[in-house]
This record gives structure tokens, C-alpha cells and sequence, in this order.
DNA sequence: CGAGAATAGATTCCTGGGAATCCATCCGTT
DNA sequence: AACGGATGGATTCCCAGGAATCTATTCTCG
């Protein structure tokens, strides 16, 4: 019978490395981290985003979110924006100079993940990304793994 | 032409939720959080394991192994040795009772992975085993994603 | 409508990791 | 042997995230 902690572990260490190396070329040319990069794209992706749903996306608890988001704001890339129905709430909203940063970052992400990746076939990546899909939507949708 | 972004978000999403469960099944269960458990399963496989071949294994600072050793060591579950043959080293041994827990996790860990990943099927898990192995080993073998 | 429960998120305290520094030891050269 | 550089790792300071608490607001149901 297979073990599949072997696997997780393999996940782990990818994560790390991938994580590590991106966040660091970015750093380096934009000024962004990955973490940084990550928030930019769910408030540009998500119109009206609010502070819960990026924690039901990263699976990171709220504090850590409203704290990330204190410091986008401070650095003048994001607002936060009075909810037009929800007075608890605030819309967040990239500014100018965050979208500017986040078009500027995306190239730079993809290009450092297709030269740490060249060591393996596109078919098996487009496969792995395919399973990782699937895996990643039934933990969302089974609540596991959230924090607190 | 497809991006390889969205497959890395994918990634990151997965191993956090899963890195979250299953710490917190094995906190529950065992009182170990699954970062001790990575570091007791190093130290019994590597014989003679020295701090930096943690650092090498898990990329990782030196800073962080050191200190996380330091924790290991205050909760009776690993010592270090005086190292034979140098001096500015010493090799990490699990106490009994570090190898007692490390024992019990195993199971724990491997339990939770396989009911985590239930919605996936046992061909596509194996490959996607696969690719992660060769594409952590080119990692490792180019040095990237290392901190500092 | 009013009281209690639920929700959004900000704040506080604590812990763990990164970066830099520092010290002891070891090695290579002379 | 002795000096300079490299290595192993411990320490310090800072920052980011988790857990719990707290406030403001909204919802629910009598």
C-alpha cells in the first residue's frame, strides 16, 4: 500500500521554493512582495472585494487580513471604501499606483515561474495544475482547512 | 498561450488549507503541530542530522531551525550530541519520547492526508506525486527558493 | 418594535520566521 | 605554527500571522 505523506511533504517543499524564489525576484524588481501581489489580484479581481473575502481565499484568519490590508493602504496602493448597504463593512479598492503595480508584477511572476519550472513538460504541468484545481476547489468546498 | 500563475495559486491554496488541517487534526490528536512532526521525521531519517542539513532539507533560515531545535530540545523531544569530529556542531538525536511521538503523528498525518484528498482520485494523486518530485528535486538541485 | 444572536472587522497579545550580526571552530595557504 | 577566510550555528531585532477579545452594525424572531 502507498504512503501519500511522502507527497504532501513534496508539496510542501515545492511550495517553499516556488514561494521563496518568486517572492524574491519580485521583491527585487517591483517592489512587491508575493503576499503583496496576491492581495492586489483578489481586490482587482473581485469587484466590491471585502475584507472576509480574501480571508475565504487565502484561508488566512481576519486579523492577519484587515493588518495586510492596513499596510496596502499605507503604502498607497488600496482604499477602503465606505459599503454602500453594509456600514460594518468597507469595498476595497485598488489605487492608481496599485494596479499600476500589479500589471507591472504579473509578467514578472510568470516569467520567474516558467524558468523555475523548465525542468519539467508543460503536458505534466497543465496535468498537475488540472488535479491541484480539483483538489483545491473540494477542499473550499468542504471548509477544510481554515484557520481559528 | 495558457499562464502558469494560476496553476501556482492553485498550488499555494492547496498546501496552506492542507497544512492547516492536518496540523490541526495532529495538534489534536498528538500535541505536536505539524512543523515538529517535518523536524522529528528529519532527524530520524538523516543519521548524525546537523542543523544545517534542516536548513538544507526545509529552506528554512538557519535563525529559524536554531530556534525551532531550541523548542524541540525544551519539550524533551530531541537532544543535541556533542559532534565527534567538530566542534562548532552537534548532531540532533531524538530522546525516546521524541521517537514515541514521531510514531504516533505518522499515522495521524497519513489518515488525515487520505481523507483530505478523498475527492481525487489515486491515479491522478500518484502522478501529480510524481511531477512534484522532480520538480522539487530540480529545485534543490539549482539552489532556488533558499531564503536569505 | 425591541432583545438577543450573528456578522464585519479592528485591536491586542503571543509565537514563529527572516535578516543581520556575532562567536567559535576549522581549513588552506604560507 | 600562524594568519585569513570559510563554516556551523546561536543571538538579536523586526515583522507577519494566529487566537482571542472588543466594538459597531445588522439580522431574526418573538
Amino acid at each position: 500500500m502507498s504512503h501519500i505523506t511522502p507527497a504532501f511533504v513534496d508539496l510542501v517543499r515545492v511550495e517553499t521554493r516556488l514561494y521563496n524564489a518568486v517572492s524574491a525576484r519580485l521583491r527585487d524588481e517591483q517592489g512587491v512582495s508575493i503576499g503583496q501581489f496576491e492581495f492586489l489580484e483578489i481586490i482587482d479581481r473581485l469587484p466590491g472585494c471585502r475584507v472576509l473575502d480574501i480571508v475565504g481565499e487565502l484561508a488566512i484568519t481576519v486579523g492577519a487580513v484587515s493588518k495586510a490590508v492596513d499596510r496596502l493602504v499605507a503604502a498607497g496602493w488600496c482604499r477602503r471604501v465606505a459599503h454602500p448597504q453594509d456600514r460594518r463593512s468597507s469595498v476595497l479598492r485598488l489605487t492608481d499606483e496599485g494596479a499600476r503595480r500589479l500589471a507591472a508584477s504579473r509578467p514578472v511572476v510568470e516569467s520567474a515561474l516558467v524558468s523555475l519550472t523548465a525542468g519539467v513538460s508543460p503536458e505534466e504541468l497543465s496535468r498537475v495544475a488540472s488535479t491541484l484545481a480539483t483538489l483545491r476547489a473540494a477542499l473550499e468546498a468542504g471548509s477544510h482547512g481554515s484557520p481559528g
